[in-house]
RNA sequence: GCCUGGGUGGUGGAACCGGUAGACACAAAGGACUUAAAAUCCUUUGCUCCUUGCGGGCGUGCGGGUUCGAGUCCCGCCCCAGGCACCA
């Protein structure tokens, strides 16, 4: 044995042998308890980032840990191998997406490999493969035929950057989520996943899973924004129909004096047909549509408005009330058309100001001051309280007269109460080439035509030519475009957008239980004992996007009889960034640290560690070379204490008890399975692997400081204690630093690999003392400790305390009111 | 504005059910070994006061409260990070 710990030698040792051994490879067996632990696959970028080492170490310290606990551990990984950098990097490099793409994923797999994961590697698979997304063309089949797919003409998200549709879920603040390029609204004719159908099931789940962070549920259900409201009409004053709108106050009703409509609403250009009043309107309308989305959505911009000139009913009133267009109105959000009520909303306070629109106060507090006159009001009177100059409804509290109201109007069909979401449709068109191609055909006398199942897949094809202008080479590319109608066999044309390469990472999870099944996308006796994934790992960036598209899917799949399950991830473990100097490691920082750089200086294990010992696995973690270096001085100091007692060590089996133990045995035998306890525990209930690893240099640090002289009278059992002490702390430390770990297991002498142990169990009777330590407060303030027998009763420590030097000094004298005993803790003392 | 986290030494972080605040590590300082350096080992390390002790006071963002006892529970604030936001 080395007297030094040389990472590189034994790493690439014993990643050899698992491979050879096959070790993690993994079957159904029903007679173990399953497990599938799954962290999120990565975008083959080109190389793996810290990011990703830290989220694949902490799952696989819980696999291998879950597996030495007798569980049977599902732990894949595979490549989101679509999407927009393949086929910017190819342009660049003059080269082909799919060459880029697993050019990369060759390259990747290897630095996973070398940092000693433990993946059933037989069951990878690269989601742009032809035998993986055929079954995504089947699923969007079977969707169509159940009105779940579907096509419309919408205004959408444009990237002029990207050159592509992105889904609500995928601007952020305005701007793409790839890109950061502001997104503007553009009418095209897209395909739609029907989300909708599933929000009101997609919201009651978000409170019965108890596995996933309050956090990701609170921003999906922010996400979903359902909004309990009324649908009221109102009458055009020309009789020739109504405009409809959404209101969660509808008993602001009679206070209703204009109405805003959306620049975008259909209404409009018939509003302001013919009259003066029509070219000021259209302008407006060109020009707020031209606005970015961005600063639409921000609120930055000035409430702005034009007259159109015709009037409506307010249905409460029978009053005649001005239609405008205003700005600040989203045509995406209920009916595009809002009631407004100056002294009720802000936003139509404001605009009423600016536009000298008619103000009428309809509720006031239910207590305290009144809502001042129209003229002197200073802000809109938001909150509920009680109507006045409401009709009949005068003198109702607010919360009755919404039903009320709503109610009232439905009698004469003018209105009803309704529910809205926020959460749009999702949007899974895309522009682009590197994506899975959407199996439909347009046939000139059939229309829109599903490509038949037998004629899956329909390939992407690979030869053609990526232009340097980056928009999709498909629609110019004749193979491809060129086919014939699947119903009446007549020339047809392809549908030339691709999917959404959120639609792979949708369903991956599922297909990992039989990634070899080909007469079908799941196997359902395999499918069926893996799922749901038990443990979800990941970073919280796709708390709304890719987790809650995953939810609909496995919905979707479920209606159809592929998966049995309701929720496809039990729980989630949202990791935090890995930073640097206070910031999140980019390029253009300068803060980038290499994972390849660290193995080559650490070697794998050394990185691993400090990953899971540096911060718990919610938080951030700052990367620190002094505290790498750390880590690798710890694995030293282990490596160091066998490697110099290797002769002794070997020599002896370790401690299992029995024989009487005198000196410093004792506490080394009690701190081993104290340990054993603690390391458990953390790992097992609460993720804490900082603490677990800690809990063994406690117990490393002992180990160097007894010492055979400190034995007494128990001299052999030595030897026999410290090899117990070794070889636990081994065992534990095996799921975070399986290589460091093996090496050692062999050199004391075992010829089986330590991955087939079963984990350590600790010794109860090994964790009794004799004597306890109390701590001793006066008046709550610690003024003393004592030692007392374990078995003490409270009396017992009671008088202890009591006759305690330093606590004489403080109760002299004094009359004691109270003393409060905990036992095996404390005494307190009230004077 | 709303929602969710969070605020503990010079730093990363411990303290799980209300019971010794600062485990473990990093950094720093001093010492040992060495011709020297590296490596390693030992000691000190929250602040502060004095009479330097097995001493006292203070201390977990701020202000209150509950309790024998509060980093932990309650009330009211402040600050930081993330998410959402003209959503009618």
């Amino acid at each position: 044995m080395e007297s030094r710990y040389v990472p590189k030698d034994i790493e690439e040792k014993w990643q050899g042998y698992w491979r050879q051994q096959d070790l993690f490879r993994v079957t159904e067996d029903p007679s173990r308890p399953k497990y599938y632990l799954l962290e999120m696959f990565p975008y083959p970028s080109g190389r793996i980032h810290m990011g990703h080492v830290r989220n694949y170490t902490i799952g696989d310290v819980v696999a291998r840990f879950l597996r030495m606990n007798g569980y049977q551990v599902l732990h894949p990984m595979g490549w989101d191998a679509f999407g927009m950098p393949a086929e910017n990097a190819a342009i660049k490099a003059k080269t082909h997406p799919a060459k880029w793409t697993y050019e990369n994923i060759d390259y990747m797999r290897n630095q996973l490999r070398k940092l000693g994961f433990s993946y059933d590697w037989s069951r990878e698979f690269a989601t742009c493969d032809p035998s993986y997304y055929r079954w995504e063309q089947l699923f969007f089949l079977k969707m169509y035929d159940r009105g779940l797919a579907y096509k419309r003409k919408s205004y959408v998200n444009w990237c002029t950057t990207c050159q592509t549709v992105l889904a609500n879920e995928q601007v952020e603040g305005g701007a793409c989520w790839r890109c950061d390029q502001p997104v503007v609204q553009k009418e095209m004719e897209q395909w739609f996943f029907k989300i909708t159908d599933y929000v009101d099931e997609l919201l009651d789940y978000t409170e019965k899973m108890p596995g996933w962070p309050e956090r990701v549920l609170t921003m999906q259900r922010n996400w979903i924004g359902k909004s309990t409201g009324s649908l009221l009409r109102f009458p055009l004053s020309s009789g020739d129909g109504e405009i409809e709108v959404f209101t969660t106050r509808a008993d602001t009703l009679f206070g209703a004096t204009f109405m805003s409509l959306a620049p975008e609403h259909p209404l409009v250009p018939k509003l302001c047909q013919g009259r003066p009043e029509q070219q000021r309107v259209l302008e407006f309308v060109d020009r707020t549509k031209q606005t970015k989305r961005s600063d639409r959505l921000e609120g930055l911009l000035e409430k702005e408005g034009v007259d159109t000139g015709s009037t409506c009913i307010n249905p409460a009133t029978g009053r005649e009330i001005p239609i405008f267009v205003a700005n600040f109105v989203l045509m995406e959000y209920g009916t595009g058309a809002v009631m407004a009520v100056p002294a009720h909303d802000q936003r139509d306070f404001e605009f009423a100001r600016k536009y000298d629109l008619p103000i009428r106060v309809v509720i006031q507090p239910e207590q305290g001051g009144a809502v001042p006159a129209p003229e002197t009001l200073g802000a809109a009177f938001e909150e509920d309280g009680v109507l006045v100059d409401s009709g009949e409804f005068t003198g109702m509290p607010s919360a009755a007269a919404r039903e009320a109201v709503t109610r009232w109007l439905e009698q004469r069909a003018a209105g009803k109460l309704t529910v809205q979401y926020r959460l749009r449709d999702w949007g899974i068109s895309r522009q682009r080439y590197w994506g899975a191609p959407i199996p439909i055909v347009y046939c000139d006398s059939c229309g829109t035509v599903p490509v038949a199942e037998a004629e899956l897949p329909v390939l992407l094809p690979t030869d053609v030519a990526m232009p340097a202008s980056g928009v999709s080479p498909l629609p110019d590319y004749q193979p491809f475009v060129a086919t014939h109608c699947p119903r009446c066999g007549a020339a047809a044309r392809r549908e030339t957008d691709t999917m959404d390469t959120f639609v792979e990472s949708s369903w991956y999870f599922a297909r990992f239980a039989c990634a070899d099944h080909d007469s079908a996308p799941l196997d359902p006796p395999r499918v069926d004992y893996w799922m749901p994934v038990d443990q979800y790992i990941g970073g919280i960036e796709h708390a709304v996007l890719h987790l809650l598209y995953s939810r609909f899917f496995t919905k979707v799949l479920r209606d159809m009889g592929y998966l049995k399950v309701d929720e496809p991830f039990k729980n989630l473990l949202t990791q935090g960034m890995v930073i640097k100097d206070g910031s999140k490691m980019s390029k253009s920082k300068g803060n980038v640290v290499d994972p390849d750089e660290m193995i080559k200086l650490y070697g794998a294990d050394t990185v691993r560690l400090f990953c899971l010992f540096a911060a718990p696995p919610e938080r951030d973690l700052d990367w620190s070379e002094q505290g790498v270096e750390g880590s690798a001085r710890f694995l030293n100091r282990v490596w160091r204490f066998v490697a110099d007692h290797r002769s002794q060590l070997a020599a002896v089996r370790p401690y299992r008890g029995g024989g009487e133990l005198s000196g410093e045995l004792p506490a080394l035998h009690r701190k081993t399975h104290e340990t054993i306890k603690k390391v458990t525990e953390d790992i097992r209930d609460r993720f804490h692997f900082n603490t677990a690893i800690a809990a063994v240099m406690e117990l490393v640090n002992l180990l160097y400081q007894v010492s055979e002289t400190g034995a007494g009278a128990t001299v052999r059992h030595f030897w026999p204690v410290a090899r117990a002490a070794v070889e636990a702390a081994v065992q534990l430390l095996n799921p975070v630093v399986p290589h460091f770990t093996e090496e050692i297991w062999r050199q004391l002498g075992y010829s089986s690999s330590l991955v087939d142990q079963p984990w350590p169990t600790w010794d109860e009777s090994a964790l009794a003392r004799a004597e306890i330590l109390i701590v001793v407060q006066v008046n709550g303030k610690l003024r003393s400790r004592v030692t007392v027998a374990a078995a003490a009763g409270r009396e017992e420590v009671e008088q202890a305390a009591l006759s305690d030097d330093k606590i004489a000094k403080f109760i002299a004298g004094k009359a004691i009111r109270k003393v409060v005993v905990v036992p095996g803790k404390l005494v307190n003392i009230v004077l």
